[in-house]
DNA sequence: CTTGACCTGTTATGTCATAACATAGACAAG
DNA sequence: CTTGTCTATGTTATGACATAACAGGTCAAG
């Protein structure tokens, strides 16, 4: 459980060049353990689901999934797609991203974790960060106000290292 | 510009007892202030909508905001509460939950600010947290990475003081 | 082989959001 | 006063996202 053959940081990975197919390999290897672990049965469309959300690190509308799920001869009504991907959450191997109505793999499944998404508004990446001080933060600001957390969004919008390199130099046109 | 006439600690008064024709009446006011300030036309549709969103302490659908516009004589079609609400978000006098898919007055119009938002999943009761330090934090993890933070969403799902007593006294039924 | 739990698929519908176009007042330039 | 432009409001129509309700299929337990 240990010989996680992690290229890089795992955090982050989305903004950093990396090779991809390992990458989607190793998370999908680990959410299928983690799945195990949790009694969860990933089953032929929910891995499908699973594995069209490796394919990048963005989030894909649900009706995107669908197609493609489709595509592979699954089912083609909306909530094939609805219900893999609810599974996928509900379980911890992936994550909803409310800004864009959309859903990305988890990239550390099994850990439980609160994710805080940092989504570049031109290439669309989505980052899952560091969350733990966030989450601490926030814990610290309910607590004040006597409000018990018991789930959360985090999402910030803005532009990712090689989106904002662009747009600092190549300004010209 | 700092008479403000604040009856509590402004933060988190979603979940006190309060006088709130007072608290919704101030709020208004600052509101006012505020698009004063930065020439925004608060007209009648955008300030009536505004109105609805202060009557109450929680979030509300832009239909639900819609049906109140219409029955007071403003146009019935979703474009009509859409652009009212947008132009509230825009100048920082409402803010969009994307949790509940709804639209929030905000609690302190003209200071710049991240909401944090708290929603009770049982009232539906919806509080501005404080924000700063998840801010930093939120920051921070984004730096490492060589994100650049422009805009954020962060709201936390939990029982508000008075349902999780509630919860705790009145589990018999 | 029947029962019950769970998964997959369907039809139909509900909810949220916006594109595109039409009209009306505000106001400065002519 | 009129014309052009800007902004706000309103409309119709459509698009995008999500779920309720039901039908059939698999499979292990009894």
């Amino acid at each position: 459980m240990q010989d996680k053959p992690v290229t890089q940081n795992d955090v982050g990975v989305a903004f950093s060049r990396h090779d991809h197919a390992h990458c989607a390999d190793a998370t999908l290897a680990r959410a299928e353990a983690a799945a195990l672990t949790r009694g969860a049965r990933l089953t032929p469309v929910r891995r499908r689901a699973l594995e069209i959300l490796l394919e990048e690190h963005r989030a894909l509308g649900a009706y995107e999934v669908l197609d493609r799920l489709a595509a592979d001869g699954f089912g083609k009504q909306p909530p094939v797609a609805y219900r893999a991907l609810e599974f996928l959450v509900e379980n911890g191997l992936a994550h909803r991203v409310r800004r864009l109505n959309a859903f990305t793999a988890c990239m550390h499944p099994g850990e439980t974790h609160m994710p805080v998404f940092l989504i570049c508004r031109v290439c669309h990446a989505v980052a899952e960060a560091s969350a733990t001080p966030v989450r601490a933060a926030l814990d610290r600001a309910a607590a004040e106000l006597g409000f018990t957390v018991e789930r959360t969004n985090v999402e910030a919008l803005g532009l990712c290292p090689a989106c904002h390199d662009l747009a600092c130099t190549g300004v010209s046109t």
